[in-house]
DNA sequence: TTTGAAATATTAACACTGTTTATTAAATTA
DNA sequence: TAATTTAATAAACAGTGTTAATATTTCAAA
């Protein structure tokens, strides 16, 4: 029978790993996270990371699951103090958008990353594709209850923003497009707008 | 000065590296694009290529130009008989999708590639950028021209048709959502209804 | 306290990448 | 034909992820 403290002594050095990756992809990101340099950032030898995951993705997802809940946290707190309805759905859209410019490597390992792992059900896929409707959720039903949108309209709008907005970031973080940040963000707003109205 | 002999044949040699390219890109992807495999396909050393391409990335970013005619000539084709306008702006985003959809890998080379050179201009870029409103701008201005919408409702148009198309693929594409093609394509209509209208 | 087995950490090595250097082969020119 | 230039390749290096073999630590039982 394993011993209590091994577990506890397990879950701290997995959170040493964890901790040293996140703070790669926050600060330069993907292209920085490798086995030797997360390994460093905790202290350790490279291979003792193995002791501890699967390999180096499971070790990413790990951080993924962590920043969705960070995302969530920051949006809400953001935006607690907006009107209800249509007002905070395009608060949230908004601060959604910012927490990934702030931390593109998180949006690269969300959006980007490729999944080429056989079978393997990744969890980080329906975490991102439903996490702004998630974040909207209570607003959805709110304007549905107050007759604002039908529930056919609203779904109709949710997928329209949800995909507008990875665009967006994606052509913003990944192919530079517009140029600079203020321009991004008037052309986040301007369809933001278009979408929510 | 370089003989004529000369310009012909290395332009000849690039050829068959930029075919082999080619051929890995709409097979299997980028995962199996390398400077071997590429050499191998092309049944030259690997080093060979370094003789006629700064880089890997170089030799990619002239698939990536032929890729975008292919892409062009594509969609004009199988658009050119649809109704003038809104019917054919949708034709042409719908088999604007179409082909990425059948070549994932050029997808990938579009759109989630890194760009991480230092201060190199990548051509690509604004290629894949404006590539969709470039495909449709005829069609924006004959809207414009018969009144139907003003130069501004065109442009926000423009805008939410570029960044939910790109979403739409990416989730597609990147993460397997939705599930199956018929679902995709049921989502893809629903969109493009709602924002050319 | 010492010892020996189990757990854990690390070093060394392998299999892949991209790229460069040195060498060989081919083509061209004098 | 011989010399020289040009082009192709093999060998090597550096950077990845991962695994196998070794070293170290931990800790309960003697």
């Amino acid at each position: 029978m394993r011993k209590k403290n091994q577990i506890i002594q397990e879950e701290r050095m997995k959170a040493y790993f964890v901790e040293a990756t996140k703070k790669l992809l926050k600060g330069e990101g993907l292209k920085v996270v490798n086995v030797r340099n997360i390994a460093e950032e905790a202290g350790y030898s490279y291979a003792t990371l193995y002791n501890y995951f699967k390999d180096v993705k499971e070790l990413v997802f790990e951080c993924a699951k962590d920043f969705e809940s960070e995302c969530i946290e920051i949006v809400k707190e953001e935006t607690k103090n907006s009107k209800r309805g249509i007002s905070r759905i395009k608060s949230i859209s908004k601060s959604y958008v910012k927490y990934f410019v702030q931390y593109p490597g998180i949006f690269e390992l969300f959006f980007l990353e490729r999944i080429t792992d056989l079978g393997h059900k990744n969890p980080t896929n329906n975490l991102v594709y439903f996490l702004l409707d998630n974040l909207c959720e209570e607003e959805w039903n709110y304007c549905m209850q107050q007759h604002i949108w039908s529930k056919n309209e609203i779904e109709i709008k949710k997928e329209l923003l949800r995909n507008n907005l990875a665009g967006l970031l994606l052509f913003y973080l990944n192919r530079h497009t517009p140029k600079n940040y203020n321009e991004f963000v008037e052309l986040t707003n301007r369809q933001i707008e278009n979408i929510i109205r």
